[in-house]
DNA sequence: CTAATTGCAAATTGTTTGCAGTTTA
DNA sequence: TAAACTGCAAACAATTTGCAATTAG
């Protein structure tokens, strides 16, 4: 992925912190607390500060250049918004990566809940548990 | 529902400052941020301090008497749990009613994944939006 | 050049902890 | 009476803000 044209797209201004930080989520192939790529983007940015993470994610969520996870466990995790469009995550527990998925379960309630008065405007489906490689970990 | 009864068949102590909690969440239909319980649980009890409210939720939510929702957008809400078993929620964005879902997406999902090798722990469908009284009043 | 962006320091928010006194069973 | 529980004050972690200096376009 070319991040200076993805931030042009978005008239956003080409930093090295800006791509520093997509260039972090890009190389991870899951998902990342604000701290993990904190700790990942100072090593090539040594000055970087924290409100420069925050301020930047932030911005790229709105942007949807980023999506956002928060688990039942708590903590909120980023990733890369790899795939247009609607779509849901399985999450491993162990490494942390995602598998995106392109089943969705709302069509098969929409009707039953317009049925009752209420109009979805959101909702979520999330999956977590071990990845193909961590199952086989924990296994031997 | 009979708070006290709920609490002794837990061995916890019936207290007035988790019966007030409980009674609160009670007699709200959806859910609550621990601060809105907060704000309840004070008219009841003057003196009762922020700490006490997270101790007590805790302790509540490993009983499983309460359950917790994280939404997207971010903090922890707080139900009273009363549908036995396995359950999802629907959740209104204005009023916070919440709705319980017997209808579960796992079995749709559940054997492409382990076809993949993804071993599935947890999972979590949530719906968000207006429920009916809340979708009316948006109208007029 | 100028509007956007950054680093820094301080503030804020939400939650947790240690402890001594109180209450429940 | 012993263990559980509470209130208080202080600690803590995560995130946000104001501001002056810097930088990208």
């Amino acid at each position: 992925m070319d991040v200076e044209e993805l931030l042009k797209k978005q008239r956003l201004k080409v930093t090295p912190q800006r791509k520093a930080i997509i260039n972090v989520l890009e190389s991870s192939d899951g998902v990342l607390s604000a701290q993990d790529i904190f700790t990942e983007v100072i090593k090539i940015l040594p000055n970087i500060n924290f409100s420069t993470i925050y301020r930047n994610l932030d911005l790229l969520l709105e942007r949807g250049i980023l999506c956002r996870i928060t688990p039942e466990s708590g903590g909120i995790l980023y990733e890369l918004r790899r795939e247009e469009g609607h779509h849901h995550h399985v999450i491993c527990k162990k490494c942390g990566a995602s598998i995106p998925l392109d089943y969705c379960p709302m069509g098969n309630i929409e009707k039953e809940l317009s049925r009752k008065g209420f109009t979805p405007t959101e909702h979520r489906f999330e999956i977590y548990g071990y990845c193909n490689k961590c199952s086989k970990k924990i296994k031997e």
